[in-house]
DNA sequence: GGTATAATAGAAATCGTATTCTGAGGGAGC
DNA sequence: GCTCCCTCAGAATACGATTTCTATTATACC
């Protein structure tokens, strides 16, 4: 019943144990009457090969990483990395591949993760999530040729492979339909002014203006950390302007929750007196009032992209693009 | 500089492969200058065992296997899992385990997953979340001893090793504290019936109801599922009651939140003319208006425990509770 | 000095599967 | 009738570490 192998079947099934492994990997070579019997005997028995035994005679766990550059309790709670997790999981799972999770604490993070995963040929292959723009340990990777993705942004960008969300186009988006719409005082509530991330989306909000012929107000533009407080105090900072902004493009949705529930607080009509756009589409956008309008960011197709990519390293394909970009798309709701 | 094995360190340090497999265990029976002259080379040539043999000879992955029962669809973006997912790995850590995701996605989880990630010896045991209260694999993981924790209730209590928030206690803290509050018509807003958490939540909300003399009104409970409009219109039958309730225990924090905006779009104050509590703590809970009151479920000690259990359990020590208690806490906010 | 006992390191077996190598048997072709 | 080739399955080896077994040397004790 339990602990079986091959040699074990291969003797019930009066064959040879080759026989058996050429019957499971779908060997044509083998004849019918022997495969018929093989696989009765295995049916019966309901052996599984040992995924030890074969990782260490093929050369490959089937096992992908990710690794999550940020502290575990910032990681805590966040809805962006449930689901994308969830969804790295689904599509490895398309390919026949498990998914190790990891995040770079501190302690560890020193003694380089990433080596402790490959090296030890553990993995096959890593996701890389929210690694720093100029990182040491992502060039000698590269150099020592692993095969590994990055999620998000990297300088030069053809130097590894990364799959993106479209910041900048998706920035331009929400700024384009607040200014399409009427408003034109629109204001850019961004996260911490080092991520790339913020700074790719400013980007996107300022090449909208231009294009809309509206000037750019750097009091208009604001920085948060992710917490309400902050969050809060930034946002009352943009109402006190006079005259106030009019809409407001928020980093994410969690900021944007913020920011409606401070203007709100302060007298102003969502979206009547201001309207507010989020980022990621997530569940949340349904459950507040008024229902947020976000720009989804397509997690799964990142999950998609990232998977497929990885896998196609790690089975020896080149990828003809190095830099993926997964669209975004304007959900309207009622907050703009 | 890549590919290396104890083979080649060994012909380098002039010693015998047995001697370097001692040294990097650490074994006493080495003498102190072969151990120098094998370590010296190790680290001049960066060597790192690989973790694919090891499996294999010593029948330990060092992987622990995260079962989470839920579609991913339904998982993104909850932000409970992504704070689990992460104290998980950082517990699992500690013992040098690493943690492989998975979901019971329905394609895959009637090929039983869990066969899919044990028999196959890829993981050296599972926790898992969210299972349904009778399920047939757990028993039968169960009979063929293989090392494995729940998360959530599981019955009869002693069969198996569970890890669990203290729901009926959580449930009991809230209804009560609304009671205390002046509350008279407390309603129950669940989630899935079947779940188990939602069943005893149940029974906490009715325990308290019951030691404030306050009769059981089975009207004043509803189930949903966990999305945004099961749960509007589950909070929607209860408002629609003559008296309606003037508190709502929520499932999680989604769903109080939901309840909060379906509450106030039908003219209700919250929480004036009806309060609500949540569950999960979510960061959420500082980002909406009014600020919602939650249960604080301690993710990691949830978390710190199930680890701790299972690798007990895999390293063949029975645990001497085999169910642990995860403890509740009220954090009051504006909502309740 | 001879035997018993440690201490220590090398040789060899082992974990369970995949694959190469080898060989047996059976047509096909001339 | 012989060779050649082809099909197919068993034997043997490899994957890279751990561990048992074995052999060597040194020490101790009588």
């Amino acid at each position: 019943m339990a602990d079986l192998k091959q040699a074990e079947i291969a003797k019930l099934a009066g064959v040879s144990q080759a026989t058996v492994s050429r019957v499971l990997k779908g060997d044509p070579q083998v004849n019918a009457e022997m495969r018929e019997r093989v696989l009765a005997v295995v049916q019966q028995l309901g052996y599984v090969p040992d995924a030890r035994a074969q990782s260490l005679r093929s050369q490959r766990t089937r096992l992908l990483g990710l690794v999550i550059h940020r502290d575990p309790d910032a990681l805590a709670g966040d809805p962006f990395f449930s689901a994308l997790i969830a969804m790295i999981v689904a599509q490895a799972g398309r390919y026949d591949y498990h998914l190790c999770v990891d995040t770079a604490r501190t302690a560890r993070s020193q003694r380089a993760i990433y080596e402790e995963l490959l090296r030890t040929r553990r993995v096959d292959g890593l996701i890389l999530v929210e690694s720093e723009t100029q990182d040491r340990r992502i060039e000698r990777l590269s150099n020592e040729g692993f095969p590994f993705v990055l999620i998000g942004r990297y300088e030069p960008e053809d130097a590894v492979c990364t799959v993106d969300n479209d910041n900048i186009g998706a920035a331009y988006m929400a700024t384009d339909y607040l200014l399409r719409t009427g408003r034109r005082r629109v204001a850019y509530l961004g996260g911490p002014a080092g991520l790339t991330v913020t700074r790719d989306r400013l980007q996107g909000y300022k090449a909208a203006l231009e294009a809309h012929g509206v000037g750019y107000d750097p009091h208009r533009v604001v920085f948060a950390d992710f917490n309400a407080r902050s969050a809060a105090s930034a946002t009352t900072e943009l109402l006190s302007q006079s005259p106030p902004p009019d809409a407001i493009v928020a980093l994410d949705d969690m900021l944007a929750i913020a920011a409606m529930r401070t203007a709100k607080q302060q007298g102003c009509r969502v979206p009547d007196d201001i309207a507010v756009v989020g980022f990621n589409d997530s569940p949340l956008c349904e459950y507040v009032e008024p229902r947020l309008t976000s720009i989804a960011v397509e997690i799964p197709t990142l999950a998609r992209k990232a998977t497929e990519m990885l896998v196609g390293l790690i089975e020896g394909r080149e990828p003809s693009p190095k830099r993926q970009i997964a669209p975004a798309r304007l959900v309207k709701r009622e907050s703009a």
